[in-house]
DNA sequence: CATCCACCGGAAATGTTGGGAC
DNA sequence: GTCCCAACATTTCCGGTGGATG
């Protein structure tokens, strides 16, 4: 006995035929596109910018390209990811950036293109802003929309001349109400349970737990699931942690075994105590490191990846310098 | 007020991987 | 194969930082 009748459309992925919310933000966007203007859509994690971005992109007539700078992550991945994409030649690695600069740019001469770059903040944090002041440079048609969850306000991050030539129109994206939510929710369950196998007060009880989407879907999709043939507001109460639990491993999945052991260090330690510093998670972690007969890497390189677990909203820590205390608290969500 | 703690984060150094030309 | 050259991941080095401590 099952509830579900298609996965699908409770996945992450999923993007809807229709979309009935974020229209101010849609329109926004379409104008902003059709008036040939660079974009940055800002707001937090699972407010749905990546899907309203990338239904757009369905409607555009240029050549498109999406990059997730999550993967992403240099100049140069960027630059390859949209070659291939865009052209026809494929490249690998091993070339000059300015190589794959100049392929791209002779596409762009010749095709009207939009560029998504999503997760922007993590190609600023690993290697700067060369690519954007690249591309400002750019006498072409080219449009971009530069996605971020954290850098609230692009110019602090992006140097001075880049950021005047590329004069993004900000779009911001607000957390989802309770209502939106479960709207979005009802939607998605209509498409992918089989009748009666939901009961109202299960969806408004997830709707009134959580603001982020994608949390939202992860746990009714998790109900899904587990239910035998009716989720009721019990059962996905019952399974909150476990649904958070999925949420996370989903975002940890993306990243490699060292985050997740670092994370699984700073889990461990939370139960444990009250604060938590930089220094005894870098203990903790290489323990474990030695405990799965994995080499650890060093503290320097570590404290890159707690920033990377920080931008997903997987640790928060507070920095303050000198003092007794060193660095961070870090509180999992 | 000087000193120290315990880490931050930039920059250079090192090691690894893959590409193209010969 | 071999040589040289990039990109990239990671390490090494080192100059801050500012409240706590004496």
């Amino acid at each position: 006995m099952t509830t579900i009748k298609d996965i699908e459309p409770l996945r992450n992925e999923y993007i809807p035929e229709n979309i009935f919310d974020r229209k101010t933000e849609s329109e926004q966007l379409e104008q902003a596109l059709e008036a040939a203007q660079n974009v940055h859509v800002h707001g937090p994690r699972g407010t749905g910018k990546t899907l309203i971005v990338k239904k757009q992109l369905e409607n555009l007539g240029t050549n498109t390209c999406y990059i997730s700078c999550q993967k992403q992550d240099t100049q140069y991945k960027v630059l390859r990811k949209a070659v291939n994409e865009l052209t026809s030649k494929t490249v690998g690695s091993g070339h000059h950036t300015s190589e794959l600069q100049r392929i791209l740019k002779n596409q762009i001469d010749v095709v009207e293109t939009t560029i998504v770059l999503d997760d922007l903040d993590f190609l600023l944090l690993n290697d700067g802003d060369d690519l954007l002041y690249f591309l400002s440079r750019l006498e072409a048609d080219l449009g971009l929309i530069l996605v971020t969850a954290n850098a609230e306000d692009l110019s602090e991050q992006v140097e001075e001349r880049t950021f005047s030539t590329l004069q993004p129109q900000r779009i911001g994206f607000e957390p989802y109400t309770g209502e939106e939510i479960y709207e979005v929710l009802a939607d998605r369950a209509r498409k992918s349970l089989k009748p009666k196998s939901l009961r109202r007060e299960a969806l408004t009880y997830i709707a009134s737990s959580t603001q982020n989407l994608t949390l939202a879907l992860t746990w009714l999709r998790t109900a899904a699931q587990t239910a035998e043939n009716v989720i009721t507001e019990t059962l996905t109460k019952q399974i909150r942690q476990e649904a958070c639990q999925a949420f996370i491993d989903e975002k940890l999945q993306t990243l490699s075994q060292h985050h997740r052991l670092l994370y699984q260090a700073i889990e461990e330690l939370n139960d444990e105590q009250e604060t938590i510093q930089t220094g005894t998670v870098y203990n903790r972690y290489k323990q474990l490191c030695q405990a799965y007969n994995k080499d650890s890497l060093s503290n320097r390189r570590i404290s890159d990846f707690l920033k990377h677990l920080e931008q997903f909203n997987l640790i928060s820590s507070d920095y303050h310098y000198g003092g007794k205390n060193g660095k961070t608290r870090e509180i999992t969500l």
